[in-house]
DNA sequence: TGATGGGTTGATATTTTATAACAATCAGGG
DNA sequence: CCCTGATTGTTATAAAATATCAACCCATCA
């Protein structure tokens, strides 16, 4: 269940244009097929596996192969406009692509729903303790799992 | 390079002690096999991937197969002395095996040394994130990225 | 024009990581 | 000893990711 009812085909046109936006700006190419990938991506609104893209791209062709998607999602990852969930071999739409940054993230043991937290404090602290570790901070992961409002209803 | 020099042959008979010690406790089997993958997951002092347990658990012998390992780690893993690095696909030797918990872990990028850290406001912080967002905590993997003290120098 | 070169995609094969399913063995209680 | 449940062995397969080289696209410029 989604958190607040949306229009999911507004939401997934707007990561699109967003997407296509920033690849302007910075002179990257979006092709018709990273465009597509991210589509599929942000079209099911939840954690998706690689494999799980390439069924759908495949649909109604000739079956692509696993590289395909993996180029794409590398690509989308690396310009922040998809992120990997680590626990579940998955990927996900960023919710602020606009600003580069590694993902953290609370994902439901009930829903598989997944919530991306934007929260520099969050951020902070964990920076922080990496530096009182003795560590040069690159970037981190955080998955919290747990059970969403929804779910507890 | 590890961060101080020790007697890693102590450090490994110290884990295996604190593990039987704990399993006796719990009146669960801390069985030959399991007490040796439970070594070799030490002996390296630094993240192992399943199937390089699985090498040197064959050497000298005919060799076993995969799910030998992986029925082992999630053993060791269920009682809390060995912990998956996500974002690595290893496991790495829990510091702290007396007290459960998921582990936090920085992972340098040059020497591939893994420190975790055991500190409750860091863990804190984090439950507090989760519930700040609705969510009821279950538990967390957190690995950050970055350059260690030694590496730097 | 058409050669050149970088970036992208296609195609084939393989590697790495992990699990399913069932048989054999072991350890403790009656 | 026999039964039972847990553990380990064995075979096969699934799932996730990558290596490699060929083909294609397209902008630049000789
Ligand atoms: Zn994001
Ligand atoms: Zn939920
Ligand atoms: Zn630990
Ligand atoms: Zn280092």
């Amino acid at each position: 269940m989604l958190k607040h009812k949306h229009n999911h085909d507004e939401c997934i046109e707007s990561a699109l244009e967003a997407a296509q936006k920033i690849c302007e700006e910075r002179e990257t190419r979006f092709t018709p097929l990273r465009r597509r990938v991210l589509e599929l991506v942000w079209s099911k609104h939840q954690p998706i596996t690689a494999y799980e893209v390439l069924d759908l791209l495949s649909e109604g062709q000739k079956r692509v192969a696993p590289p395909t998607v993996y180029r794409a999602l590398d690509f989308l990852i690396e310009e922040g406009f998809v992120h990997r969930i680590e626990s579940l071999n998955a990927f996900v739409g960023c919710s602020d692509p606009a600003h580069k940054h590694q993902g953290h993230f609370m994902i439901c043991t009930k829903c598989s729903n997944v919530t991306e937290m934007n929260e520099k404090s969050l951020h902070d602290v964990i920076k922080k303790a990496a530096k009182e570790n003795g560590y040069t901070y690159e970037n981190s992961i955080l998955e919290i799992a747990g059970v969403c409002e929804n779910c507890r209803n």
